[in-house]
DNA sequence: CGCGTTGTTGAACTGGCTCAAAGGACGTGG
DNA sequence: CCACGTCCTTTGAGCCAGTTCAACAACGCG
């Protein structure tokens, strides 16, 4: 009866209700992208071009960012070549709050990509004086480490077409895009790849076989609709 | 340059200073160890036997639960009968904080254990009082995070020998244990396999290899010498 | 000692990888 | 508008790491 693809929704990730402190939060705050608008005075908007660094893994971590348009990589680079790419930023979302002094990735625009950083300092000083900032960042990093978890499921458990076919499923339910309707791929194969711990080649096929049964059709390369969010064929397979 | 297993270290994680508020906290309260024993006189010691259902995944998480001896594994049961463990619980760990309202995986005792159950509504109050106890709060979610995007590079980019090595070095760090010294494994090779995402098996198979590289040696099935933290050796094959 | 459980080893199979080459898609310049 | 180069994706063929299936060994426990 478990959903294999559990974790995948947005509507799931974004229900989990932090227990401790503040939970019915006050109406306009109540996720960090409103209480980031306090900050608007400090903030700046910065743009990159496709493929341009934004931060780097080990730099130290004093700019909160929010994507506005565009969408980032998350990953790191082995010294052996190897590239892991942990997450995919789209708009709306937050990046540089949930870590230590130290940015965790290095972090990569995939299309032309806005942005708006604030500084960190800001968000501290809020943080310290407001318990419902508090309880929002609580609830931010519970989310990430829910997102953490299901995808070491994914890896641990499923095989190439189950993680493809899970990785659409979260990424569509990200984008806010339903069944019937066109997603947008905007990251390469070679990305799917590092992020599901396959070769490109496999990511390809994968979508291929995908496609041959029906689950998904594919207008174009970087475009795919969603024919049904019963995944169970997918799992099946 | 980079160390493959990087993450592993115990003192790598427990370092991770977090930026918000209060980094430098008063002697004796350092950690949430030294925080929950404040809440002593609510807390109950439990026993469990081997095998012991400590909770259920989906339960309400109205319990804070440290593990005083014995080990714990964190897990998901599939429908399809396949298993996932997300983490083990050593001695001085803690569970049951990081969460919404609901438990995140069912626990159970690999071996017999005994832990201190700490009701959360307490728990909840103290850190809606001191800053002290959100710091420290945030540095454990913060490491949990860190420690779940560390496997996710391991199942991501690592092949079976890797992980294998991997998974003995995290566990020997994490129990203060060095090169040279005898490492218990309370788990089976079955816990260790669904951990990694490999078969049982391939488990046995790899830490064979290990050994017969010289990387390890077993005095017993369930206890280990790690030769070297040299990890390159498991690395370059 | 007998038996159940757990770990190891062997042999065959296969899913995903590697290597290689053939299609697009897109931008640039003629 | 087309020719061309570059980059990305798809497809094909062979191979190998890890799985599957099966048998055996080791250990703990009554």
């Amino acid at each position: 009866m478990t959903n294999t693809y559990g974790m995948a929704g947005k509507a799931a990730m974004k229900t989990a209700r932090f227990g401790l402190g503040l939970a019915g939060a006050e109406r306009g705050e109540r996720d960090l992208g409103s209480v980031l608008k306090a900050l608007q005075s400090h903030a700046a908007r910065q743009r990159f071009e496709r493929n341009a660094l934004i931060c780097s893994e080990g730099d130290a971590a004093r700019t909160i960012y929010k994507i506005v348009s565009g969408t980032v990589r998350l990953c790191r680079h082995m010294a052996d070549g190897r590239r892991h790419i942990a997450d995919f930023l789209l708009p709306g979302d937050i990046f540089g709050l949930a870590e230590g002094g130290r940015q965790p990735f290095t972090a990569e625009a995939i299309s032309d990509l806005s942005l708006i950083a604030y500084p960190r300092v800001q968000f501290d000083r809020m943080a310290e004086e407001s318990a419902l900032v508090r309880a929002n960042l609580l609830a931010h990093l519970s989310e990430n480490l829910a997102a953490a978890r299901y995808h070491h499921f994914v890896l641990g458990c499923q095989n190439s077409k189950e993680r493809v076919m899970s990785f659409l499923i979260r990424l569509a339910a990200r984008s806010d895009v339903f069944a019937g309707d066109h997603l947008e791929l905007p990251m390469g194969r070679q990305d799917i790849a590092d992020h599901l711990g396959l070769t490109i080649e496999t990511v390809s096929r994968a979508i291929g076989a995908l496609k041959a049964e029906g689950a998904i059709s594919l207008p174009s390369a970087h475009e795919i609709i969603l024919n049904s969010l019963n995944h169970r064929n997918a799992v099946a397979a």
